[in-house]
DNA sequence: CTGAAAGCGCTAACAA
DNA sequence: TTGTTAGCGCTTTCAG
């Protein structure tokens, strides 16, 4: 079974390699004919580029990927980074690199540090719009030089990126709504706990979840939606004070990663485990609320996974001339207690600093004879 | 920021390349104080080896990776097959070849298939153990002669296999409990259609649910379990008896892939969407289904996704000498009405003939979940 | 101990 | 229209 390549075929063919690569590609500059014939013979004798091959000949220039992410959320953008990181790792073999940038916090000094990252002529770029609008501007302008723009867990829509990799919002808030209306008996109340309407995330999965209960749960009513600006005790003393306002309540949606002090406060209402509650994200916190049964799921957006997709989008595009998708859309991971144990996010002690720029200088470590 | 190699780190120490492959490969023949020197420059001006180069260089042995899967069932098999192919594609590059042998159901002609890979000599073997007991000899044969034998699906934990994927099946049936437990009210009589309990996976499942079930849903009981075979008429027979039998059934688990009959079953009873519909397994025929609300939720082991990791796990363990982990258990997936239409899945039609033994040229590319 | 040179399979520029 | 040739960066063999 050896594997059989250019100059075989020329062989068989009686042309040279020269000729046989003009066939196999298409080129010009070659007579149908002959075109024909190698390609038969090729494809009898199962021909199959070696790619190691192509890829030393073909490229000169390493492909250089920038990467904006913020710092904060922490324990979600860690994810991130990490799932990128990880792809990267592998790439790296096929003559990938990577360019970190992290900016403080999302939608902060995004503009900037995507010019200096346009500055250094990446073949591409992945970055986490925080202000789509603001950043129009600045991605238009990289894909105008030939740059990949691929927005990763939010969307610049607006924008002429070339891709994106995220949880549709609606997505989120209807399966949030689903399960919630699927639990909650008929004609229950439910309500929101959201961190700012005016963040397009919240406000997208707060309106969703709003379309979607009274279709899951026949008669249910949505009772509050409670902005809690993503703040510990705003979002306690509030949600303190809306389950005794309304008694009745069957069930909470948090559309926003602040979920600790609803925790708190439904556990100070001893209502644990008898009203449902639905969250987003996932970090190891959670874990005593999930093993009380305080939450009763959640509705998760896999960063790690959207790390991992957008860089090997990035990289089957330039390694193996993959066509971007208009858009991957992700489903939602929905977490429940029998399963929250299998998710490396409850491991990890949650908040360590970020895993992100891999320490450059890797001397090879497998002797490449043999194995150790 | 042009990359460096071999050659130029020879020029920056005044040495030729022999020498300096000999320093950073620790081989013998060159005196210490220059192998310090040439590390030293190397080290600053940030080597990496270029892998491609390498796997050109190093033909002698590229890694073969013996891959054996059955064919039938088509849609499940044929994704797992999928996603081993799309990693294996990536890895293409690193000089990694994949060795297809599929057999033709689950459980058959193993042992042979299995035999003949090893006679192939190859690095790594993936396969999916449908009858583990016998197998176990023949795994362990791989394993003393130094073939990494990696159990995707189901696993062979007797054997000496270096590693395993897959969705556990006590937590499928465990979530599945949750899921059905937490949107049926207290008190609820369910049923679960299994497929044959003789089989490892079917009784694991049942078993589980059976224990969480109560857990989930106070005052719950199990009302029957069926095994239905994985015979449509039977399933539908069975189904349709046991909806008369119990008027007062609250929700139905099925734990195989056979779930259309039941569907259609709780369809001719008009119990569609009253009755709660737990189901597992994910293909295109279910989508009406979903669509009607008959089917509630789907706990889906993502095939794709095991085959993907499966062969991940292969990859970076020979490119870039990670230790396997001992196993690897994922999540199933919640795939609910809200979400389904996400999944790859869902949009292809079924049953088509396998896609894996990467035809030459153009292997299809897969995204691993919805790609607009 | 170190240097020189021959490929690995493929692409691409140039010759015929 | 076809042939020839020079690398891509690395490993490896054979000389010095």
């Amino acid at each position: 079974m050896k594997r059989i390549g250019i100059p075989e075929i020329a062989r068989l063919a009686n042309v040279t390699i020269g000729t046989v690569d003009r066939a196999l590609h298409g080129r010009k500059g070659i007579r149908e004919s002959t075109r024909l014939r190698i390609l038969e013979i090729a494809k009898s004798v199962g021909y199959r580029p070696n790619m190691a091959a192509r890829a030393l000949s073909v490229r000169r220039t390493p492909i250089r990927i920038g990467i904006c992410i913020p710092r904060e959320i922490h324990y979600y953008f860690d994810q991130l980074c990490q799932g990128i990181a990880a792809e990267a790792q592998r790439a790296e073999l096929s003559g990938v690199e990577t360019i970190w940038r992290r900016t403080e916090r999302l939608g902060e000094a995004e503009v900037e540090t995507i010019e200096e990252l346009i500055h250094a002529g990446p073949g591409a770029l992945i970055l986490t719009p925080g202000s789509p609008q603001e950043l129009t501007p600045v991605i238009n302008e990289a894909e105008r030089r030939g740059i990949r723009v691929i927005c990763v867990d939010t969307d610049a829509p607006a924008s002429r990126r070339s891709t994106a990799v995220c949880v549709d919002a609606e997505a989120s808030g209807r399966v949030a709504a689903e399960l919630l209306g699927g639990m909650v008996p008929v004609g229950s109340q439910v309500a929101i706990v959201t961190g700012m309407l005016h963040i397009e995330d919240h406000r997208r999965k707060t309106e969703s979840f709003l379309g979607a209960y009274p279709r899951f749960c026949s008669e249910g009513v949505v009772a509050e939606v409670i902005e809690a600006h993503d703040d510990e005790d705003e979002a306690f003393q509030k949600c303190f004070a809306l389950l005794e306002r309304h008694k009745a309540l069957a069930g909470v949606y948090v559309n926003t990663a602040n979920c600790l002090p609803v925790c708190r406060a439904i556990g100070a209402t001893g209502l644990a485990g008898r009203l449902k509650l639905v969250t987003t994200d996932l970090f190891g916190e959670m874990r005593p609320y999930f093993e009380k049964g305080t939450i009763s799921a959640c509705v998760y957006s896999r960063p790690y996974v959207q790390g991992e997709l957008a860089m090997r989008l990035a990289v089957d595009h330039f390694l193996h001339g993959t066509q971007l998708p208009k858009a991957h859309f992700l489903a939602p991971q929905l977490v429940m207690r029998s399963t929250f144990h299998l998710f490396r996010e409850m491991r990890a002690p949650a908040g360590r600093e970020s895993a992100a720029p891999a320490p450059a200088l890797a001397l090879p470590r497998v002797s490449p004879s043999g194995t150790v």
